[in-house]
RNA sequence: UGAGGAGUAGCCAAGUGGUACGGCAUCGGGUUUUGGUCCCGACAUCCCCAGGUUCGAAUCCUGGCUCCUCAGCCA
């Protein structure tokens, strides 16, 4: 348990620790989580999510889930129930606190018509094409619209009927007067209302006019009391509009935003129009595919809440622009698994073992502990018997130095069962071992032998007659390189890992397995993280999805000798 | 060429004028009935660069350089 105060502080707790000591938002913190329901959240939004209710909790504040749905047109309910799931299953609370922005559109209205009463916001007709010539460019100031010096009588009775829907999408817009000189794009009078002909999943067809997000996100806040308005550096530009709108309608309270950088990490894709684009092609099966980094396909690949927000944690808040490395997620979910996860032995790809001095149709069971980590998980029953499953791996005719596991003359001990010598090996009629034949040392029960003796290697196992047959999915990285859209003019999609998925179907895991609870994840011993797959197992068909590989040194010792 | 940001190890990230925390990755070694875990050790004479101030600078000043964001009636 780290003490707080010894913790630095990110620069957002300095801003807020500052503000408590000058009263400026009352000595309160109350911020919010705003995604728009047109996607699902991915590890990026665990971020964000993590970032603000635990600034709530941390200063006992508190922390709103809030829908940014003023885009009818790209919205839906299914995003929204998905989002409320995720931040949920993510382990986090808004209590009574869950608003959509479409709750204040009356409000942002009055706040509308106020701004052109007094002079700050005007209708201005002029077309898509045109507005945008008008702008001007980055470094050549825009030009004001002939339609800025509009009377308010004429401002007021065009936007009444805008909201009558008497026009069509595009002949009319609600701009704020500000200036076309600025060197700040969003300051040159921007767009703060337009026409839309769309049902709204909330709204219906009440509306025929919808708020443009600057005019929406810091009213809302506003109007919400949130004192910490957090989100990601490319809003640094809208910031002087946000302080504008609020400073324009005279809100009684003015909440600040802060950015930070949003979390990029490698080997993968953020954006949602990429992760949509990927689920919409048949890239993956969904959103929920577990190579997906959203917050579902993590859950369905068999990542813990507890793994993502330690990962959170880790990463830091900061302005500067980072790439995380894969690695440290994978790092915080085996630390979390190592921990908590449930051992059993499962062989994926097996080869047979008959032990020839075992008495044929004896079966025993050995105790094997469920954690050695953690004793208090106590221990299971698993039968063994004279014909066994070992991993292929696990054998080598010709094994090479330093190789511990079975090879011709060798003995291992076959974990919590018992010491076993390779006698011999049976091969198919192409040469490969298709049956490994072995003796065991029956004074060695439970793997330990009478005489002491040292065995370097340990192998995991399952009874054949007793294993049940499984459907195993490796997952690996989706993306082959680690900046899939670095390169300039290049498809992301080029970098697809064509190996990210590999299916194995003729696994056998302990019998106990069956009836795995979705949910919780395994580790299978000396292989990796394993849960059984939300979609598709049954007792009957178990199938699991590999969460994350078990460090694996001698992998890199094998490497090296070659 | 405008405006706004950011540069500390392979990747994150502390540091706020007193001599570079921590984590991941990597590399050694030990323990081990998971080649896992755990434990021990190594890993920036240097903070984008160049000047300057100072007894002392990653921190202050000046001048450069590089990278990111913005020209949706998206958010």
């Amino acid at each position: 348990m780290s003490n707080e105060a010894d913790t630095p502080r990110n620069f957002i707790e300095e801003i807020i620790e500052d503000d408590f000591k000058t009263n400026r938002h009352g000595g309160k913190v109350v911020t919010r989580f705003p995604p728009e329901p047109n996607g699902y959240l991915h590890i990026g939004h665990a971020k964000s999510i993590c970032l603000n209710f635990g600034l709530a909790e941390k200063y006992r504040g508190r922390c709103h889930l809030r829908f940014d749905d003023t885009n009818p047109v790209k919205e839906d309910i299914e995003y929204i129930e998905s989002i409320q799931e995720d931040v949920r299953w993510l382990g986090f609370d808004w209590g009574e606190h869950m608003y959509y922005a479409s709750d204040y559109f009356g409000r942002l209205h009055d706040y509308a018509v106020d701004l052109i009463t007094k002079g700050k916001a005007y209708v201005c007709s002029l077309g898509p094409e045109e507005t945008r010539k008008y702008r001007g460019t980055l470094t050549e100031p825009g030009k004001e619209s002939p339609y800025r010096n509009r009377s308010v009588e004429e401002n007021l009775d065009l936007f009444r009927r805008m909201a009558e829907g008497e026009f069509q999408e595009g002949e009319h817009v609600l701009r704020a007067k500000i200036d076309m000189a600025s060197g700040n794009i969003n300051m040159r009078d921007p767009v703060i209302y337009r026409i839309l002909k769309a049902e709204h999943h909330r709204t219906g067809g009440k509306w025929k006019i919808y708020p443009m997000y600057d005019f929406t996100h810091c009213l809302s806040d506003a109007e919400e009391d949130i004192s910490h308005s957090i989100c990601t550096l490319e809003f640094e530009n809208n910031r002087p509009l946000y302080d504008w709108v609020l400073e324009a309608c005279e809100t009684p309270n003015r909440p600040q935003q802060i950015e930070f950088a949003r979390l990029n990490l490698n080997y993968t894709v953020m954006s949602k129009r990429k992760l949509l684009q990927l689920v919409q092609e048949k890239h993956v099966s969904g959103w929920d595919d577990p190579r997906m980094p959203t917050i579902s396909g993590l859950r369905r690949r068999g990542y813990s809440p507890e793994a993502i927000r330690e990962f959170c944690n880790r990463i830091g808040v900061a302005k500067r622009d980072s790439v995380v490395d894969y690695a440290l997620l994978e790092h915080c979910l085996r630390e979390d698994l190592n921990r908590r996860a449930p051992r059993a032995m499962a062989v994926l790809r097996p080869l047979k073992l008959i032990i020839e001095n075992y008495p044929e149709g004896q079966v025993e069971e050995f105790e094997a502990m469920n954690n050695p980590e953690d004793p208090s998980m106590g221990t299971r029953r698993v039968p063994f018997s004279r014909e066994l499953y070992i991993e292929q791996d696990d054998f080598r005719e010709d094994p090479p130095k330093k190789y511990f596991r079975l090879a011709p003359g060798q003995e291992v001990r076959l974990r919590a069962a018992y010491l076993v010598r390779c006698t011999d090996v049976v091969k198919d009629s192409s040469g490969s071992v298709i049956e490994v034949r072995c003796t065991y040392d029956p004074d060695s029960r439970g793997g330990t032998p009478a005489d002491g003796r040292k065995v370097r290697g340990t192998i995991h196992w399952v009874s054949a007659t007793h294993a049940l047959g499984a459907e195993v999915r490796l997952y690996d990285r989706l993306f082959t390189v680690e900046n899939p859209d670095g390169e300039e003019g290049s498809d992301y999609r080029k970098f697809l890992n064509p190996a990210s998925l590999e299916v194995v179907k003729n696994c056998y895991v302990e019998p106990g397995l069956g009836n795995a609870e979705t949910g919780v994840t395994f580790q299978f011993e000396r292989l990796g993280y394993f849960c059984p797959d939300s979609g598709d197992f049954t007792a009957e068909h178990p199938v699991f999805n590999r969460a994350v590989t078990l460090r694996d040194s001698w992998s890199r010792i094998e490497k090296a000798g070659e």
